[in-house]
RNA sequence: GGAGGUGUCGCCUAGCCCGGUUUAUGGCGCCCGCCUGCUAAGCGGGUUGAGGGUAAUCCCCUCUCGCGGGUUCAAAUCCCGCCACCUCCGCCA
């Protein structure tokens, strides 16, 4: 069950930190309040049923009149437990329903505000100047066309709009940023894992995808199947209901899956192109680990994915996610944004975010300690979004002859080949 | 999708037909002790798990026999639904 101690020594820090994340304090009070009722509900019917228990006890070692009289008596309890017993079912869901609606609360330590209140906290590698090489940057899809590296018509005269056909040299970029991906994943202790992409309605509302971002998410409902957005949704969900022993944390796993996102409210945003779709895959990271090494293992998450953007060389910054943007799950967020050139922004090519224990609780997912049993951190970081790392690539790498250069680390997936050529 | 079978405390297992001291039997494993040059074997004891109460590693309470309902004073045991696994058939990558 949920440990409220945290909560409730900490009311009037978990009070100002909704405030912080725009969210109503009285949601605290409310929780509060279901879990004090929920309490003497269960408390009221544990002491009927040790009565109806110990009457119990005395009818099965009689009989006769004795007998009788005892379950005359022996009903009158047994009905008042069935109610008391309904009557803590209820507070229970009560409890529960009310605190699914409480956010992770933020970290003191993420800037205050919301979406654009975000804070720069580094460039890394310089923007090329296009100008100074003497030509005009194409943009990802131009170049996809002429090299014939995806298709985006065909995508949406098959499935619709936002989607798309990885082709030819396309397709294999795909591959090889999968295949780099994961093995660079697992030489930093990473398991790659393959999740399954549907899941049930408890995996995705244990992560909290089903609260604020109900809207963007795929529903089957003649199986009551979800599809996920990110695998770290099956990643998380993988240990629910378990208990990991202190000696085998930290867990760290790399899932490879497609994700499927409805985009909802991003109509007439990022059209062109492949660089907002509603499907596509991903390797993702994911840790288990405990509040107190969350933090550090955040730091280890950003700088894995600082490495890869920079062996890709791409120029980028790291951004602290303001508070207000955080999502229901994050206590904080660093995301890396790519340079892109013909859009003249840095745009989110990765993400990573500390859930510490907001998912685990939801999840059931809790570690043995020497002091007792506790629920766990999880953590997780983008490791590779194929789309807008492609999108990425080919922009940064264009040459003015249309073909783009294959960074260093891709090149023995190409055979060796410097650059990718129209055909 | 169809038919049949199975699901018990870390693992194996008894109990289920015939509901009641079941606080679930036994073995393995594990823990403690004895014995023994050492080890093994042997002997004795302990050992389901989770949640909660409490200052508390004492103690107490609740839940726990795949999950959820039902019947009953009482359910591992009877009834219904669901899930997972196994076997066979069908279909399929």
């Amino acid at each position: 069950m949920i440990d409220l101690r945290v909560l409730r020594d900490n009311a009037e820090l978990a009070r100002e930190a909704q405030r912080r994340r725009g969210a109503p304090p009285e949601l605290v009070d409310e929780i509060l309040r279901a879990d004090e009722s929920r309490r003497s509900a269960i408390a009221a019917f544990e002491r009927l049923r040790a009565e109806q228990k110990e009457l119990g006890r005395q009818v099965a070692s009689v009989s006769g009149t004795d007998k009788e009289q005892l379950l005359v008596r022996v009903r009158e309890v047994a009905g008042q437990v069935k109610s008391a017993e309904a009557t803590q079912a209820a507070r229970k869901d009560d409890f529960a329903a009310v605190m699914r609606q409480l956010p992770n609360l933020a970290s003191p330590e993420a800037p205050a505000g919301g979406e654009d209140d975000f804070v720069v906290l580094e460039h890394v590698g310089q923007p090329r100047d296009f100008a100074a090489e003497g030509f005009e940057p194409l943009d990802h899809l131009e170049l996809g066309r002429r090299l014939q590296l995806f298709d985006v018509e065909r995508g949406a005269k098959v499935s619709g709009a936002r989607f798309y056909y990885l082709t030819g040299d396309g397709a294999m970029l795909e591959l090889a940023l999968v295949q780099l991906a994961l093995q660079r994943a697992q030489a930093a202790g990473f398991r790659p894992m393959i999740p399954p992409a549907l899941v049930k309605p408890r995996a995705m509302d244990g992560t909290g995808y089903l609260g604020q971002a109900a809207a963007d998410v795929y529903y089957l409902p003649d199986d009551d199947l979800y599809l996920v957005g990110t695998s770290e949704v099956p990643l998380a969900a993988y240990h629910s209901d378990e208990i990991l022993d202190a000696d085998t944390l930290p867990r760290r796993y790399a899932g490879f899956s497609p994700c499927y996102r409805k985009e909802a409210g991003s109509y007439g945003k990022d059209t062109r192109g492949i660089f907002r779709v509603h499907w596509f895959d991903k390797v993702e990271l994911f840790s288990y680990t405990t509040v107190e090494e969350s933090y550090a293992e955040h730091q280890r998450l950003l700088q894995w994915e600082k490495d890869w953007l920079t062996d890709l060389e791409l120029p980028f910054r790291v951004i602290d996610v303001a508070a207000g943007d955080l999502g229901l799950s994050a206590v904080r967020k660093f995301d890396c944004e790519a340079w892109i050139p013909a859009q003249g922004k840095y745009r989110e090519l990765t993400s990573t975010s500390n859930c510490t224990e907001f998912q685990a609780r939801r999840l059931g997912i809790r570690g043995r300690f020497e002091d007792g049993i506790r629920p766990l951190a999880t953590l997780n970081g983008t490791a590779c979004a194929m789309t807008r790392t492609i999108v990425a690539v080919l922009e940064n790498h264009q040459q003015p002859d249309g073909s783009v250069s294959v960074p260093e680390v891709l090149r023995p997936y190409f055979g060796g080949r410097k650059t990718l050529d129209a055909a």
